[in-house]
DNA sequence: AGAAGACTTGACCAAACGGTCAAGATGATA
DNA sequence: TATCATCTTGACCGTTTGGTCAAGTCTTCT
């Protein structure tokens, strides 16, 4: 009975699902609207035994959000992987749509978190953000003195990117609502990721408009 | 001693201070984490008597969020002044902007909604916005079939347009800390709404970038 | 087998919060 | 001044909730 699975093991496990949980639980109700006991008994275990893993509330919640800022970080690298100003927005782009469709709970956790004026999180925003922001500013500015794309405000290119991608799990619910009360298809949400991209990259000059619209890559159907 | 200041006036000033206190403390801690205790002391008044002017705290929730669709509605309208794509689009996306500015708390109210799901707004979801949007994107397609824009899907291009707006309200706390812990000065703000405008116009093929970068009216300085 | 630790859990507690209430203050009317 | 309605407020109550605890059960090691 005891082979693959050692105490240590099942401990990770356990710990996971409970992660899990509260990341749901987190993003619909905020903070305070979830309760140790919603968490628990959508982990499937009861509230006491959720105490054995994490000592408080708070605990939890700061595990959940350094999870997700570590996600965050991930899709953040994308942006350096090509030189090229119309390939690395690209990249960046689509990996922020692919996160906010899978991940959307935890994109919301951060929004909420944000929305409140980040009591648990403003260290790593004036650390590690402010840090890759600095700095990818830098990457753009460079692009720009290069004539590589048009003459914008780097900061707030770089903020309609984040405030794009991110709606699309932040106000999913509305999206949907706007749907017929339907979740996006596959194929909606590749038509808004290309859309995005196209505007964002016609608008800092990376492309034109003069042939209609463009698909770049990767279309599924109508 | 009683001249302008009827009783029904006084009643009237009084829900007003109310509902101002209200906007800002749940736009700080959501409905759940909002107390009404908060709310009353911020209003000044005990909480029994803030218990008076409204029956219930989801009363008091439910008329702020009221005010803050009918602000939305009147943005709205914006963009239908003028039917030139360039000129209405711009006109909507600088009404947007300046509500962020001018009412970055109704936004993040409002953004809380739809974060858990809509539970008091749904209907205005489900009918008012639906209604808008659709007809909206009926005026987008037809500047499309006019050949006046690029073919751009209209529902992500309004999607887009909402989420940078809000962005700079439901996301002030991260831009601010980001711009070393300060608001943003009126000289920033104006750029970053030039800038926006400008990716946008030129996204979807209303400006080209060959001159480099155009500014449309409105500059305070550096 | 049996001791020792790791894990589980129902019952419980103190604090916080939404909401009530009854007693009083204030202002309008006559 | 007397009356009545509107408004004000401190004290109070039931429920919810984060967190505790002691009494268990299960695993593992010798």
């Amino acid at each position: 009975m005891s082979k693959t699975s050692n105490r240590t093991t099942a401990r990770a496990e356990i710990e996971r699902m409970i992660l899990h949980a509260a990341e749901e639980v987190f993003a619909e109700f905020g903070f305070k609207g979830a309760t140790t006991g919603m968490i628990a008994e959508r982990a499937g275990l009861p509230k006491a035994n959720l105490y054995y893993y994490f000592p408080t509330k708070l605990a939890l919640y700061r595990q959940v959000v350094e999870n997700i800022f570590q996600i965050w970080l991930d899709a953040a690298n994308t942006f350096d992987e090509c030189d090229e100003p119309a390939e690395a927005l690209t990249r960046y782009i689509n990996a922020k749509m692919d996160i906010s469709r899978a991940h959307p709970m935890g994109s919301k956790v951060w929004a909420n978190e944000i929305l409140h004026k980040a009591p648990v999180i403003q260290d790593y925003l004036e650390t590690t953000l402010d840090e890759w922001t600095g700095t990818r500013i830098a990457v753009i500015e460079r692009w720009i003195a290069d004539g590589k794309m048009a003459s914008i405000d780097p900061r707030s290119l770089l903020y309609m990117i984040w405030a794009t991608t991110q709606h699309y799990a932040d106000f999913n619910h509305q999206i949907d609502t706007l749907n017929q009360g339907r979740p996006l298809s596959d194929a909606q949400f590749n038509r808004a990721k290309e859309t995005v991209v196209s505007i964002i990259l016609t608008g800092v000059g990376l492309r034109d408009m003069s042939q209609g619209r463009l698909k770049p890559h990767g279309e599924e159907n109508s």
